[in-house]
DNA sequence: TTCGGGATGTTATACTATTACGGCTAAGTA
DNA sequence: TACTTAGCCGTAATAGTATAACATCCCGAA
């Protein structure tokens, strides 16, 4: 068993917070809180206020299960492959999705260019964005969208 | 003459759009769109309306004379110290100040780690929380501030 | 002069997030 | 058991952030 698997995070919430978490897992792009709102799905099993939904994803969000995409105000699931370390957000412009890339060197460096101006450093946030490898090769394809 | 120094910026942008940067960059921490919109100055400048703010806002975005502090929802002057690279936006928890700490090095580091899964990068927002220099060292007075 | 684009003013609306309050239930304890 | 407390959940209201849509004005090019 593992130290602290996405299972035994997910064993700890309720079965409608994991539902949340499942939504927002199997979407190809960031959710926002309303979006989850309206979900069909997630109506169906009870969630009616934002309220609900924001309550759900502070716990999927203390748990470190999702990330939150700050400049999109919209929210990830976590890759898993960075328990102890930051990650990078990467935002293709072009097809929406993001990545979770995991970046454990970072941390250092971060903390080497701010050195003493910031010593107390707590959280750390990385987003960038631009163009995903899939769209890139496919940046034919893309052109010819965008002149037609 | 610098190639493009804040004045030369400025002299871009009508007086009013001039005013609000003003106002952010006298201010020492970042201000969100509607404490602008509700600071009487300028009100008396004739800024009514929501859009009229994030008209400006937009403008000094694009000249990168200030950065908006997504996490915030708010926004900071720039340092004006890293025309090419990239900065970190460090924000103490404690005192709400951001320091914009120019990062020319760290782009190489990102698009290093992200590697061929993103080979488009455009844009890079970094953002830290944590306590800054000056609260650091007045760790024992706010300690004794919190227990009171 | 006439036209067009860009900046500005104004209203309305959409989108994001939190506060407040009340009920229910599980767990501890006298 | 009866009482208490704390956390989870439901509900309603509100606060906070951002954009859309349309009218007007002004200035420079043709
Ligand atoms: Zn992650
Ligand atoms: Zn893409
Ligand atoms: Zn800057
Ligand atoms: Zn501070």
């Amino acid at each position: 068993m593992q130290e602290t698997p996405k299972e035994s995070k997910l064993a700890k919430v309720s079965p409608k917070t994991r539902k949340v978490f499942e939504f927002i897992e199997s979407s190809k792009s960031p959710l926002g809180a309303y979006d989850l709102l309206n979900d069909q799905n997630l109506r169906a099993i009870g969630f009616k206020a934002p309220t609900q939904i924001y309550r759900a994803l502070k716990q999927l969000l203390d748990l470190r299960l999702i990330h939150k995409v700050e400049s999109l105000n919209a929210f990830v699931a976590c890759c898993k492959e960075h328990e102890k370390g930051p990650s990078i957000l990467a935002i293709c412009d072009n097809c929406g999705q993001v990545q979770d890339i995991p970046a454990e060197d970072l941390a250092a460096q971060v903390k080497r260019e701010v050195g003493k101006k910031f010593p107390g450093l707590k959280e750390l946030n990385i987003e960038l964005k631009g163009v995903c490898e899939d769209c890139t090769s496919e940046d034919s394809e893309v052109q010819a969208a965008t002149v037609s």
